[in-house]
DNA sequence: ATTTCAGGTGGTACTTTATGTCAACTGGTT
DNA sequence: AACCAGTTGACATAAAGTACCACCTGAAAT
């Protein structure tokens, strides 16, 4: 069970390190390591959150490099920032189609993979006269902890 | 036409002091023009674009004022904080069912009113353990400015 | 294997966005 | 008009993100 989270996780730093490559990017050691915490993570973590876990690996690591990687990985289509209603951004490797659930309570956010809310297709002539590219659902609620203790934690 | 406008935003106005009392606020004068402006605006400001249209108005306001005071109006349900990739948390004073588009170029919020994207249900039990409340949907795509240009401006 | 250099990184400084603290003030009630 | 719980202003600090520039390195060419 774990083997095979491992298995998966690093069957998906393959193809980012794969979709880094076919975009011209040099594969640094920064990258490399930030890859591998994308692809092993299901958690969205923050930018801090990445330099926290990774700054004591990589030696010399610098925060500016984990959020200038991050930013580029973003503009190169191989991970994107998710929605939410928080006043950070949060990370997610997996480009394919599913949701968000934002907990109310601690911020912790989980994937939801539920085709059946998957929308049928984007507004096309809005008022606003905004072309529209692509769309994602947040959900909110509440975590299994916080359903628990009605108290505050931190994410 | 834009006396209508100005009487939509009143009524509107009217209706969230009547919450504001129906939650035992006191209407103090930093409420009411946060909640004036909030009823007048429809571009989902920051804290900081309030704090700024206001603090020439409001002799002292201060910027602490204006970010508690949105916490609270949040806190009761008379407003909301959108969810976007930004870092940075947008507020809405409309909370009817409605959806958001977001510019992927400049950060600009408009409105969408279309039913035809509202969720027939939300998940029941999904595996991560949450239990929901409520959703947004948050498209994104590009707003008239910057689809006529193809460089960056500030929202 | 060595050289080369465009692209990438580290470190520092700085800005923007948000929160914590506490004495002083005020809206609404008596 | 007096009271006081709730609210505010000012200052300090934290958290999140950006700008700058000298130096370093991945990977391509030789």
């Amino acid at each position: 069970m774990n083997s095979d989270l491992k298995q998966a996780s690093s069957e998906k730093f393959r193809r980012l390190e794969a979709g880094c490559r076919a975009s011209g990017l040099s594969l640094t050691h920064q990258r490399r390591a930030l890859l591998h915490c994308l692809a092993q993570r299901s958690d969205h973590p923050t930018a801090d959150q990445l330099y926290d876990e990774l700054k004591s690996d990589v030696g010399g690591l610098s925060r500016t490099t984990v959020y200038r990687i991050l930013d580029t990985f973003v503009r190169v289509g191989l991970v994107s920032k998710i929605s939410s209603p928080q006043a950070k951004a949060r990370f997610d490797a997996d480009m394919g189609r599913h949701h968000h659930i934002v907990c109310e309570q601690c911020g912790k956010v989980a994937d939801l993979f539920d085709s059946d809310f998957n929308l049928r297709g984007l507004p096309e002539n809005n008022s606003s006269g905004f072309t529209v590219h692509n769309y994602e659902i947040t959900f909110n609620g509440l975590c299994p902890l916080c359903q628990k203790i009605g108290k505050e934690n931190e994410s």
